[in-house]
DNA sequence: TATGAATGAGTGTTCATTCAT
DNA sequence: GATGAATGAACACTCATTCAT
């Protein structure tokens, strides 16, 4: 009854300006307070629109979170692929995957957080597109692995996936501090760092200087072959070791 | 209609006995429900005590969580120190950590899913107990990597940091599935898949430089020809990729 | 991604046909979902016009819903009065009406849940067009039986409101069940019954004060007896009375 | 962040005083506004309490509702049924239905209004106990219909869910305009009107003056001697209730 | 000391209606 | 005249925590 003046001022923007705005507010906020402590009210305020305007494009505030991820992370995917795609030789390889995903996360920690907090622990996360990008993003290296094996420079006796799991994790645990604002790394040393750590302990070894239990690995491996020629088997090695 | 107030008995109990009724009934609510949807009044309930009681021993809901993670926390650390103390050898004592690691994931997957997932992710878990708890537990398998590069039996141009954020992060991604009751691991093959991965990487293989090299050259310039005569094919070889 | 605006096609039509459309869209949505529950969106959508088009025409919703409901009740009651026009007697004119409305409750039945509780419901009721074409549609009942009772065919000491609100209140919880999709009502045999029962208990029977007709009544009851015991078929009358 | 003073005032009420001044408050605020327009706000601010005291005793707004309408009814339901039966002859059981039934309506309006446009209408209303409430109601009047049916009393050949629709669907439209506040009616006029259209229509007649009636008691009289000679088994006649 | 009723702040979502283009 | 993006008010429900008894 006798409102005054209920006169609405309409700004129009094409729709993709909007959901532009939109995510990137969202992004920001996200960011700066976590998806549960994050307001929409928040998130429209920021993106200069009202909050009936988030519903038109995004069904609720988790598709909005997911949507904002998910571009982040296409753009990731394609940015490693291309870096990735002009590396050859298998250290290089698996380093150039290492160093971009480092720097993946010193880029934009707030949304590798996302990731790792709110997306990937969520129940439903095994059936949603992002586990199927995340899934393309760590097969390259497991990729990587695999025809490193087949072309015989890495051993045949590992496993790719824990080679995966073992980088990955490796470095989200590495990342941790720096992921909350509490401490930072340097992406150059830790890359090489952890490549060199699971190359050497993979690779079948040359003859350079370095990694010199590569040779007693290569001695072996002679032995082997000598002894299967020889028509022996060669001698099972139980894994624990003597002190 | 005219319900006769059905009172809840009241059971003096010594403070210890209601500590650890609430404890077990809150891990037991936060285990199913993880924190945010577990109930103060689903634990009172199932702890046989009314809500403010609870509020008579834990300033507030998360101190109750943080509590019994702690609880947790405790009693795996002394029974792993107790494991490990009796292992003699590096690979050994490696192994023994991850598989103890391994199989408290195993035993606890709830819980330790709260530590990951609850505990961990929070802002002031820097400053908490559990965070030097857990230090007190990775830093284990430091001290045992840093004994082994004094002794030499690991290389010294390794970072046992790094070795820890490998074993740990490789443990938490492996066992990613299962803590989201999705999928299964076995402990003992994973164990030994870890440790040798690292244990390779890290060894000291023979003395740097020097004579064994031309023995190897030797060794597999003989085998390549026995390999010949034998009429396989050598194995071909990629070239290292310098860096 | 970049979207390229599907606009809707432009549609230039002559503001009858666009009416129509809208009315029929607004029909379906309202009948299918009920007043609250229809959206304006949908009724766009199936008009095939957007959402403003319709604000062109209609006040508002609640105005949208009048004039359809309208629409419906007026040709509801031009039927029904081309068919009493053409009956004679008061019983077959009441059995009109009343088998009239039971039909059209039977091919219109979310229309009629409209009319009964969404329109008549409101506190605007009294004073609207509905309301006005409802008192015509239901004062044919009153003026025949007022006229019957002027004629002398019905008694004078009743009240033909009363009678009135005795049919289609009757009528109205018959088909209750049916308005709600649980159950079902057969028009003929409910009509029937309907009128007789209010014929039966207003006509005229013997020129005695009080309930003579049931002298009548149970005149023919021990007759049936009579042709029962006789071993006779009682004779089936057909309710309909000739005048 | 420095709140200023966060003590609160707890107002510690038996449970069933809280209850009553919830119902009571929500009775009157749905009869004031209806279901939709009601707001728990001010259900909660009229008991005296704040809106998470409300869902302590009920699961949701609806759910008070129909609490609210139960209790309403229960009491109607003994009342009337205490009324009844003291009540003996069939014009006056009839009577006293519809003039309780009048008179209920005629003391809580808005109960009866939330029962007829809230209540009945809802989709679940077919599962509800006000359902069962409702039938047990109305079916008291079947029950007196079809005990004087059996008694001879009433015409067998009619049947008493019409009898039933009749009535209350008849009451129900008269009592519309008062229900709305628009309008008033008399009950005791309105009773009587009712029951003795109704009763009329139904009655088997009794032997008035007049004529035709030595006639019937001779046929009749006739008619009993022809069922005993035939085996049969003459029908008992309950005498006529004076008014 | 135990009780458990009472507190009350906090927010995502809907959708009829408007109006710049 | 038609479009449809933008508006923005409106509201039920939860639950950790408190505190009178």
């Amino acid at each position: 009854m006798a409102r005054s003046a209920p006169r609405r001022q309409v700004n129009r923007l094409p729709p993709e300006r909007r959901i532009g705005d939109i995510m990137k507010a969202a992004k920001e906020v996200f960011a700066d307070k976590g998806y549960n402590d994050a307001l929409i009210t928040d998130i429209a305020l920021r993106a200069g629109v009202v909050e009936g305007s988030i519903y038109r494009f995004f069904a609720n505030k988790r598709e909005l979170l997911i949507k904002v991820v998910e571009l982040w992370f296409e753009e990731v995917l394609s940015q490693d692929a291309a870096h990735l795609a002009a590396v050859r030789g298998v250290w290089n390889q698996i380093h150039s995957i290492v160093y971009n995903h480092l720097m993946t996360i010193r880029r934009d920690p707030a949304l590798a957080r996302l990731m790792f907090q709110e997306i990937r622990p969520s129940p439903d996360y095994r059936n949603s597109r992002l586990f199927k990008l995340n899934q393309a993003y760590t097969n390259r290296l497991v990729d990587v692995v695999k025809k490193a094996i087949e072309s015989g420079e890495l051993r045949a006796d590992t496993s790719p996936g824990l080679v995966r799991d073992m980088v990955f994790g490796c470095i989200e645990h590495r990342t941790w501090a720096f992921l909350r604002n509490e401490g930072d790394f340097d992406a150059e040393t830790t890359a090489d760092a952890i490549t060199n750590m699971i190359y050497r302990g993979l690779a079948m070894g040359e003859p350079t200087a370095g990694p010199l239990d590569s040779v007693f690995i290569r001695l072996e491996a002679a032995t082997t072959r000598l002894e299967t020629i020889a028509g022996g088997q060669p001698k099972k090695r139980s894994p624990r070791q003597s002190l």
